[in-house]
DNA sequence: TCGTTATAAATTGTATACAATGTATACAAT
DNA sequence: ATTGTATACATTGTATACAATTTATAACGA
């Protein structure tokens, strides 16, 4: 427990040192987080993540936390450089483009398995989160709405059955959130949320699975048009304006 | 260096001691190591790999092996169980039904990209890799062959020029390989290799994109069907057949 | 004989210490 | 002033040492 005296960012201190571990091992609790920090947009990209510094933080040796750095640059979070360090990432306008672009394909083939097999309890089980959906149409409180769609469309990946295909998805869901949560217009349209999920409920329960894929589709299409609309390019250089 | 005196399983001692690196750190070395040696079958599934056993082995620390072994997790080569150790996987049936439709589904998004874009360069490169099938197609070296075909189906997914697309590819190519290799049947018509992929690069230059798609998945499913001619459920219970 | 508890062995999890690498600063030479 | 070089600092990479957990083994009682 070096006690550094190196200076460190403000969002260091918002994070609570470990006291009693909640998983099987520390890494993991200091990797769920730091996960949460990040996607929650405390962190904010391009920081410098000093393995010294989080460890003083959390009160536990630097392994620890080196290993639960290297988790997050697995899921695409941090970048990796060597003998230099860890660093979030900085999300441009091409890698929202990839995100989504790969979130489609993945959530297709997850509709596909499942309107082709067309299992009752599927749809039950999807209705159920709709209806939350639909409860929450007035409220305002943007956390609430996104954990609540994120779990309608990993239901969706889950309930494929397709392991593998579960395992990628939630990989890019931490990149997913990030983006989410720094936008402000994503979840513009949030009053039609219930009604707009109903409706894909309703096609992949008709067993039209050209459709339902389409649907899917635009779905998420729609979703990233809502994100750009207040894009504004948070790593990117904006252009050298001069000086 | 801990001498240990653990009996030590016969795979072990084929594994190179790390003299002087090649890559940036010596895990991303050990890393290398223990996947060639996975992927090839010299460890087989369902193996205990012990920490300090490999870092004897290797004459390094525990540590750099430990970090190697996280990243083979990543990798879904082997599994860890926390307080318990690390085991490679054991692939059944349903495991290389997920590894080849998930597998489908990747570079059938790849090859509509590359369709959609139509660039004549594309095309050329794939090109340069058939040329060197057809070279091979009277040959009966199994690892050149298998090198080959990886070769093709990889350049497919990198021309697409979706790096998340890419990454997420790459992880799964591990578990191809593990499987490829472990079959004997996979390249049972490794005479007509050339042709096949010449077809498909065809289709993709012609443009009609739903087609393109469409082939690729098929000849990918064509590559499991061969696969499974000789499949004996090597981690399978094989249905108990009494006692 | 069976199950239960106690003890020891093996293995992983975590912390600390040291080495190597990269980065910035100060100073000299031109 | 500018470039090159040396030195010190910050940070990561690697090794060793200790703690905790699980599994195997043995002793014990019913």
């Amino acid at each position: 427990m070096n006690t550094g005296t190196t200076s460190a960012p403000d969002w260091v201190s918002t994070l609570q040192p470990i006291k009693n571990r909640r998983s099987a091992t520390l890494s993991e609790d200091i990797y769920a987080s730091l996960m949460k920090a990040i996607m929650a947009g405390k962190i904010g990209p391009g920081q410098h993540l000093v393995e010294l510094i989080l460890a003083d933080q959390f009160q536990v040796s630097r392994v620890a936390v080196r290993e639960a750095l290297r988790r997050l640059a697995n899921d695409g979070v941090v970048e990796i450089i060597p003998n230099r360090g860890v660093y979030t990432i900085e999300l441009e306008r091409a890698d929202i483009d990839e995100i989504f672009s790969l979130r489609a394909t993945l959530e297709g083939m997850a509709v596909r398995l499942i309107t082709e097999r067309g299992r009752r309890s599927d749809f039950a089980l999807l209705d159920e989160v709709v209806d939350d959906m639909v409860a929450l149409e007035n409220d305002r409180d943007r956390f609430a709405i996104t954990q609540l769609d994120t779990r309608f469309h990993r239901k969706l990946v889950t309930l494929s059955g397709h392991q593998r295909l579960t395992r990628v998805w939630d990989n890019l869901a931490a990149q997913i959130a990030m983006v989410i949560y720094q936008s402000s217009t994503y979840y513009a349209d949030a009053g039609n949320l219930g009604t707009r999920h109903r409706h894909l409920v309703q096609i992949i329960q008709s067993g039209a699975v050209d459709s339902a894929v389409a649907e899917i589709c635009a779905h998420i299409e729609g979703g990233k048009e809502n994100l750009l609309l207040d894009f504004n390019p948070l790593g990117e250089p904006d252009e050298n304006h001069a000086s």
